[in-house]
DNA sequence: ACAAAAGTGTTGTCCGTACACCCATGT
DNA sequence: ACATGGGTGTACGGACAACACTTTTGT
């Protein structure tokens, strides 16, 4: 077999709403190269954990986060990539709900912060390419699979996942056919409770109902925003 | 730094369009494990060499095959895959034309044929899970960008393209809405050239024409069939 | 003349889009 | 009473889906 010395890694981008606004979470780099660049959270894979176990360990170990969405993204795999080694990473895409929002929190000396995506530093590495793939795929993917609901509390405003979806699609939407899409779909559950957001008439909180999402799958109903 | 002992593969899954039905490029292993078995294209990474290149190098090697379309697919690294070392293989999905087909072509011992994706072999390692999901994303992707063009030759027949919409996604599929859609795109030449298929009309020869595409994308277009 | 594949139009239905006013509360 | 955000219905147009007969060739 042929000799090879190539390091495998994870890197994660993690999405979370917060402020009104798109953030990522990103720490700050206390080892060369690229030290006190900030960075995607990631590290190298242990001999015998799978490349998922590895994401959540790190993530745990760097931030303190715990996502309520993750799914691969995408291999980075170019020679020099890391001007140590060969490494090749393999990159996951991530949603938290605010509620698992960590300000601050670490093991190592790193600093950790959630930045909003317009208002990003420069990134370590090839971690600005990667970001970009990760939006992409999360304006692509909240069109046709309701993941927005990871990024909101649990019980949330109509007007929240409204906001969240200008937010992210980076485009107007027509608030009532906005609302009677999302409603026909029959995933969501009006709750009995009103909350006053300061001014203005107090709002119905809404719920969504992942079974019967799952259960709509099965028949063939296909989620579709546009 | 961790000592780490991962090594890194690419794998391809490499789609060919042949007597009307979908096929897979597989190679017959010469070595153990899984001798003999059948098993998707790869082999490992060298040191300094991009994913894509160890990819067209691989398949060049064990099947002599070019292919026209190619794109990362996922990748797979749970812990036992390989049952010798760990192994993490990145994997690629690809088209080829007829033209480009190889019935048997290597400079190793292995076996290289065709399968139709209807009757294929048991396979070695997780590669089944691999096709799977390569089968998906070809179902999928055929849906929303013109990538069937890359499993038929330069100049073919409507005819064609709508078999092989019809086999690659398994529904039949009405001939006159289907040519009204894709003629409304403007992607397709007609040629002056008619071809007599055996019995009955001859038809009318088309070529796709991909600049013509990428400049209706910049201007919003959209490909899109159902 | 018959069999085989190619080519071609119309109509109804549904879905997406555009659009404006009243309601309930806080100040 | 005014400002703020929440909640709601209708009408138009475009796209999709369903559907059958004529044309051109080979045998």
């Amino acid at each position: 077999m042929i000799r090879q010395n190539i390091k495998v890694a994870v890197d994660a981008v993690v999405f979370g709403y917060k402020d009104k606004a798109l953030n990522v979470l990103l720490i700050k780099r206390d080892i060369a190269p690229f030290k006190d660049s900030w960075a995607l959270p990631g590290g190298l894979v242990l001999e015998n954990e799978s490349l998922e176990d590895a994401v959540v360990r790190e993530l745990k170990e760097e931030t303190n986060v715990t996502v309520d969405y993750m799914e691969q993204l995408y291999s980075f795999g170019a020679p020099k990539r890391d001007p140590r080694n060969r490494v090749v990473s393999v990159t996951y895409f991530a949603l938290v709900k605010p509620e698992h929002h960590t300000i601050k929190a670490d093991t190592d000396a790193n600093d950790v912060e959630w930045f909003n995506i317009q208002k990003l530093p420069e990134l370590a590495f090839d971690h600005q390419t990667i970001l970009e793939m990760a939006k992409k795929r999360l304006q692509n993917k909240l069109t046709y699979e309701p993941i927005g609901f990871d990024l909101l509390n649990d019980k949330f405003l109509f007007s929240d996942l409204e906001k969240l979806y200008m937010i992210i699609l980076e485009k107007q939407i027509d608030r009532r056919n906005f609302r009677k899409k999302i409603l026909s779909f029959n995933i969501l559950e009006e709750l009995d409770e009103k909350v006053s957001e300061g001014r203005g008439r107090p709002a119905n909180l809404f719920q969504f109902n992942k079974k019967q999402y799952f259960k709509h799958l099965k028949e063939g109903f296909l989620f579709d925003i546009k």
